[in-house]
DNA sequence: CTTTAAGGTGTTAGCGATAACATTGACAAA
DNA sequence: TTTGTCAATGTTATCGCTAACACCTTAAAG
């Protein structure tokens, strides 16, 4: 008693006023059956008056379970400033109020070999949400360490691997349609493509969906309309110019990612061409930058927020139906019609 | 033993294949003192092969500590896609990083009656960040809750109130001075300002230095060139439309923050003036989306990364150095020289 | 050769909570 | 009246760890 100079009530407090044992108030607590009605309402009125608060650390300790939502990200300086997964967090901190749990970030250092599993053990982590997963890293293991210690989990985005796991990603396909689709119908037949982060889940599929759609849609189909970025403003800035040095310059540019096309803008703009008219841009994300820009940037809006809400509600299914099967959740995107196209 | 399936390596379990007491593996992984040199190695090359990791729960119920340094901010359903507390995160995640803690996030609902104090309680929170705090609640007893509970924390931004506390913040007076100075040394002598919200520590702040440094460089002194606003988008995009209709129009306009600058850059491209030639638009903060508009917007850049940093530093070492006096860090602004003045 | 000090190490008691199990007591059935 | 039953409480162990303290070495001092 001397090591503490000062502690706060706790379930002992409360018991010894009400003349009662300890593991009862605790059972009142938790809403269990088992306490006289009346009883649980003396309890209850005595905790409030005392200004009872749970220990959700000694709860986490005795249950190895922590009331919380660990976000994992991969170790980025820049992760907080890239608004594309702010988006996705406010979605995940409306997801915690839901639930009431509380919202702990980590970022995972490769480097130190530090694994999804062993943070989730050191903090006693039962729901993850894992985002933008490094590829290079053995994801398998991560899924069967985690599976194997109880601890549910969603992917954002897609999960690339063969395991059955609950991850959340916008539908690419039906968005790269949307896009491309759009600028059709506004007379365009030759279209530059700045392709995203190969080593991604959303990279590839969009590049493939704008070969297979641009079939479709009768657009020129030569190989030197592509070229290849890594969703970056600075690889649009880079990529930009070798579509503008093409002896047939594309009328429009479809960018796998905002921030590549508005790094592809700031390279049209400064050739002192002007855009729409000279050449049309598409983006992909909606990020908040697209509002922004001058002009602002007709793009395909991923429902961010809500990618992060149901990240999170599907890691609290598995974790309340044992029989919910991990599933794929692959959000409409929608058009953004504004000045660029 | 039957309640848990599956439990994980503990110090008990070092303890008895190095064939020593638990107590002693504490010592080990705590760094203390009274274990033999040789003993030490063999404890820790044994956690090492059995792959330990401290249950960081178990020490925070333990040590009253809990290893995290949660940031607090007011219920607000947007807080993560404000680019200017992000960026500020960011600079208190790479803290984080550097005093080994997680990073925990909690929102103080005022409606709910939730109390700083209630939180650190209810997570054994012992190092809390608050943003933006509500100064409509009674601070100075959160003030004192905590300090009674020897939990060390920092405001983001300064603190209003009479305590001394450990608080974080931007040079406003020298950053207005900048600004005008900027203005002033490009001709102008006509400055409308759109003020920001008067309920929080900045606002005034900058509205009065306006107030006094306009006398001494000389611009006009008419009241009707301050309008109100409260730092948003579309507080800016309101307040414009009455400095564009005075009878002397004002040949720039300073906004107390990016985002009601942006706002009102909006207006007067819609009325068909050209910024900068007809009027130049100054702003604060630097917030991402002042690279991005068109012109891109000339502001005074808030050190925000920086910030958040400090702000932990400040209660670190109020928490390591009981003779550390608690204070208001005002760090220095910059001028960001872009195209819009 | 015993005494003493100090450094190592083990023992034990919690932190605040949950949960298994034991016990009590009230009421109905025998 | 006696017994049985089940709901309502109490008792106790434990989660993984830290820390106070007791104990036991060993080596220097007497």
């Amino acid at each position: 008693m001397k090591r503490f100079e000062k502690t706060s009530i706790t379930i002992k407090d409360i018991a010894k006023k009400a003349g009662v044992a300890h593991s009862t108030v605790s059972l009142v607590m938790n809403d269990r059956e088992h306490v006289s009605p009346k009883l649980r309402e003396k309890i209850l009125k005595i905790a409030n008056d005392m200004g009872y608060m749970p220990n959700m650390v000694a709860r986490s300790l005795i249950s190895k379970k922590s009331s919380t939502v660990a976000v994992v990200f991969p170790e980025n300086p820049h992760f907080f400033t890239i608004t594309y997964f702010l988006m996705i967090i406010e979605g995940i901190q409306n997801a915690c109020k839901k639930y009431n749990r509380a919202l702990m970030f980590f970022s995972l250092d490769q480097t130190k070999g530090e694994s999804y599993y062993q943070i989730s053990r050191k903090w006693l982590i039962d729901l993850m949400i894992i985002m933008n997963v490094d590829y290079t890293r053995d994801i398998s293991k991560d899924i069967q360490d985690l599976r194997d210690n109880g601890i549910y989990f969603s992917f954002l985005t897609k999960y690339l691997g063969k395991e059955k796991v609950n991850s959340v990603c916008v539908d690419n396909l039906e968005g790269v349609r949307i896009a491309l689709e759009y600028l059709a119908s506004q007379g365009h037949k030759r279209i530059g493509f700045i392709a995203g982060n190969p080593n991604s889940a959303d990279g590839p599929e969009r590049s493939q969906a704008y070969k297979a759609l641009s079939k479709k849609y009768g657009f020129d189909q030569d190989d030197e309309l592509t070229v290849q970025g890594d969703f970056t403003f600075e690889s649009g800035e880079r990529e930009m110019p070798k579509l503008l040095t093409l002896k047939k310059r594309p009328t429009a540019i479809f960018a796998a990612s905002d921030y590549m096309a508005i790094g592809a803008m700031r390279v049209i703009k400064s050739q002192g061409l002007s855009i729409p008219k000279d050449i049309a841009v598409m983006g992909f994300d909606n990020t908040l930058e697209a509002a922004y820009v001058e002009p602002s940037l007709t793009t395909i809006r991923q429902p961010l927020q809500e990618m992060g809400e149901k990240a999170v509600d599907l890691a609290i299914r598995s974790m309340n139906d044992e029989n919910f099967e991990p599933q794929t959740l692959a959000l409409k995107p929608e058009l953004m019609k504004r000045q660029s196209c």
